[in-house]
DNA sequence: ACTATTTAAGTAACCCGTTACGCAAATGTG
DNA sequence: CACATTTGCGTAACGGGTTACTTAAATAGT
């Protein structure tokens, strides 16, 4: 077999490798998209299904739900915005706020769109063996990180090696 | 409980959990460092492991081993000779690679980083309540992936549906 | 020996996400 | 009502990684 460093560095991989995990993902669902001619990028489909889901949100809302910072919302949606996916209104009772919804275009797209992603979401499933475990983990280690994270916990573990 | 998307989109939402994990270990990360004052990046961390196990090796020689593209190492190993924890030293055989390696300073360094990376390990394996269920998840994940990657099985998918 | 091909590395152009900061609008408080 | 604080969101500066392209050196092949 080969050698995978990242693994043989056991916990002190785990880092590398998920972010190695989801980049797998990431470019491959680009280069898919471009075979298909899908003029979007791979993380635009969180944006589509929760505005599927809520109709019109703000950025700040569209952050809190998904747990990114607001810039990251903000870029995304910039960029959705300039290939006319996203329509933005004024809220009328609080003008700091846009409220965001899915363009015409986007509605139009959607149903083709949507049987590549049932075929993706196979494809992950396969990935993944038809088995859930892996969300039951990543569950696991959202919920440990919410409680303490990884800076926190590291000080405290110094903490009590010390005295 | 709140509410996360993410993990209601399911199976799309693995990529983005997959990334946001990652992020959350390598800010938390950053700010450890930061608070103890240690003049490092999260992800050199690899870096100063395999160097640490073969002595010397070329770019391209790193690139294999943790599996990631040449011109990442590049910039990671750039920025660590910018502060000093890199020497290179052209291949006599070869005058095409540079033959890296840890420097005086990463080794007279080296002993207290370790003690951090002890801690950080500890707090790992915190998160991840003492199992390794993760760990073997995600080499299922990269071995179904090194099979057939997520844009050949949805291609193959839409094949086997169209017809 | 002398081209043709492969390989090592560096660079550019992108996408992703974060923290830090700034500004304007909304809300709270004396 | 006026001043202070909070909230929404846009931007800048970083750090990470990828693919595509280029250059130079090594290796193949006739």
């Amino acid at each position: 077999m080969e050698e995978d460093f990242l693994v043989e560095m056991d916990y002190a991989g785990l880092t590398a490798r998920l972010k190695r995990l989801s980049d797998a993902f990431v470019y491959s669902t680009k280069e898919f998209y471009k075979s298909v001619d899908l003029d979007i990028e791979p993380n635009w489909h969180m944006i589509f299904l929760i505005l599927q889901k809520n109709e019109q949100m703000t950025v700040m809302e569209i952050a809190e739900a998904l747990q990114l910072s607001h810039p990251a919302i903000v870029k995304l949606i910039n960029k959705m915005k300039k290939r006319g996916y996203i329509k933005s209104e004024k809220d009328p009772e609080d003008f700091r706020k846009y409220q965001l919804s899915l363009s015409e275009k986007a509605l139009e797209k959607l149903p083709e769109i949507e049987t590549y992603w049932e075929a993706g979401n196979e494809a992950v499933a396969q990935i993944m063996n038809h088995n859930r475990e892996i969300l039951k983990q990543l569950e696991i280690l959202e919920q440990n990180i919410a409680e303490a994270d990884f800076k926190q916990r590291t000080e405290q573990i110094l903490k009590t090696n010390k005295p």
